[in-house]
DNA sequence: ATACGAGATGTAAACGCTTGCACGTCGGCC
DNA sequence: GGCCGACGTGCAAGCGTTTACATCTCGTAT
């Protein structure tokens, strides 16, 4: 059932039928009620793709995505549905899963469905979008290395919450705090690293900086704290702090295989507050990551700027 | 830029341009590449919005959700995107978080939009399909109850699921099984339930039987154990099946608490296989619900109809 | 040599909707 | 009593594609 179904049956063009059920002014009550009565009884929808075709707004936002497991997708994409229901506005979900070639072949195919972007993946540097993304098609960054450009971004502030965290156990008296790092091609995990490596110069406690390596897996959290335990002519230090809350719980179990007491013996932190973390015993200290809000604050800004 | 421009530059009418773009025959070696070229220097992308109008595909699904939070929708959406995008479909989210009429208005928001429905909510029963889904829109309903009206329908298996479960604990031994359940209107929960039921009849178990009252969430797990340890004249039962992990980490808690010993006094189990399951302790027996799956599968059977 | 079919290209209608502009029809004002 | 503006409505041109059908050009079989 089309517009002009409507109109023919309500005896009115089509431009009236449409003014009527876009609720624009200037038709008369009687035409009014007569066209939403025949639209009732024909259970006509508006083709909101015609609609976008003529208008050229879609009410529509692409969201790319990299491969995400667990809290952090759900979080983020909860929070940017909410921010985008509220704003009547749908969400075209799209996983970027391999390389930038696929990122690109995704933007394009978004082409016409979309009023924006929201974009989160690794292959999104600056130069990429600058290439890819239309330029009439506003894009807003989230969690990227890339600035500038004219294009907005929102980040997680990693690098200040892992100073947060190192002050933190610097002001219960930990003086030798060693650091489980991430990837290193991770954008998260290199800023976490930041932020620690300025809290100990902040606080001048440099000479207890020690990295371990790691890849966010619980196992490497794990592997790391064994590390941690073996004599290696080192005093061990009063406090670990992981760049997540999984390598914080590998290390967790770790050292209870040592009978290895925390926080009696040492202190252990991670990063992402994580729902398990409240469960272990003893629970894990943690910077509480908003996921959600990010993905709020990101369509709002996207919205803003369409 | 339009096909149009490319048309022109490249000395041809749409048609033709619209022949090469979409890989057609009938166009000589020389036009085909002349209008490649001119394609990429323009730079033209196809607005799959105008393509969607004349071609009356638009190769997008609109999937909605009720508000789900962790894992489950994150698998769930994991699922779908994977097959999606291996069938090269677009997805279309939606979370429905309101009443019935606003899953009915979100469906409708939909037309023109998507060439499928993958519908998962409690709202989604027949009589609502029929009045709300446009007929030839096919549609897949994920866990719910209804059945036949010509939809497709995808749901774990929870009665199977429960019933393995309980025939496990009773394979081990255990006797008196305990359930602890979900919220009544829960469509889960309740099959849940029925899977226990049919087990323990089957099993002739049937003096064990004892449901407790839950409703999901840990904090009732925790207080149906407590009533279990509350001497009532009753014997304790030797296992508690609880609908869901979270409520069996609740009542683990409790019996940690009592100093009541998993497994040594009381077995416990869940379901869910939520990642927090492995790593309490004792881990969690638990019954995995592969929800990546289920999402899969369901746009698998939906692109199969369209 | 002629007609015929295959191959290459163009014409234009359609998809369903929005909207600027034009066209009446009034009531009121000078 | 004629003019003007407001109001209600219709006309038709887009929006960017696709595609059935028409057209034109050859090579070839007769």
């Amino acid at each position: 059932m089309t517009l002009k179904d409507v109109a023919r049956e309500a005896q009115v063009s089509t431009a009236t039928a449409s003014r009527v059920i876009n609720g624009h002014g200037n038709v008369s009550e009687a035409t009014r009620e007569r066209i939403l009565g025949v639209a009732e009884r024909l259970r006509y929808v508006p083709d909101s793709g015609a609609r976008s075709l003529s208008t050229g707004l879609t009410h529509t936002i692409g969201v790319l995505l990299p491969d995400l497991y667990g809290e952090f997708f759900s979080e983020i994409i909860r929070g940017i549905d909410q921010a985008a229901r509220a704003r009547g506005l749908h969400l075209l979900l799209s996983g970027v899963h391999g390389s930038a070639a696929e990122a690109a072949r995704a933007i394009r195919a978004l082409k016409g469905r979309v009023d924006g972007l929201l974009i989160m993946s690794p292959y999104a540097d600056a130069a990429f979008l600058e290439e890819h993304s239309a330029a009439d098609t506003p894009a807003v960054l989230m969690n990227t290395p890339v600035r500038g450009y004219g294009h907005s971004a929102f980040c997680i502030d990693n690098r200040g919450g892992a100073r947060a965290m190192v002050s933190h156990l610097a002001s219960v008296g930990h003086r030798r705090i060693a650091f489980i790092s991430g990837p290193a091609d991770n954008f998260d995990a290199t800023e976490r690293l930041a932020g620690y490596r300025e809290a100990l110069r902040e606080l001048g406690l440099e000479v207890g900086e020690r990295v371990l390596p790691g890849d966010f897996s619980e196992e490497s959290g794990y592997r790391a704290a064994q590390s941690l335990l073996t004599p290696q002519g080192r005093e061990w230090p009063d406090a670990v702090f992981a760049a997540n809350d999984m390598m914080a719980l590998g290390s967790l179990f770790a050292f209870n295989e040592a009978h290895v007491g925390v926080p009696a013996d040492i202190a252990l932190a991670g990063v992402d507050d994580i729902p398990m973390a409240r469960f272990v015993s003893p629970p894990l200290t943690t910077v509480r990551v908003r996921m959600a809000e990010l993905g709020a604050r990101a369509l709002e800004r996207l919205a803003a700027a369409i």
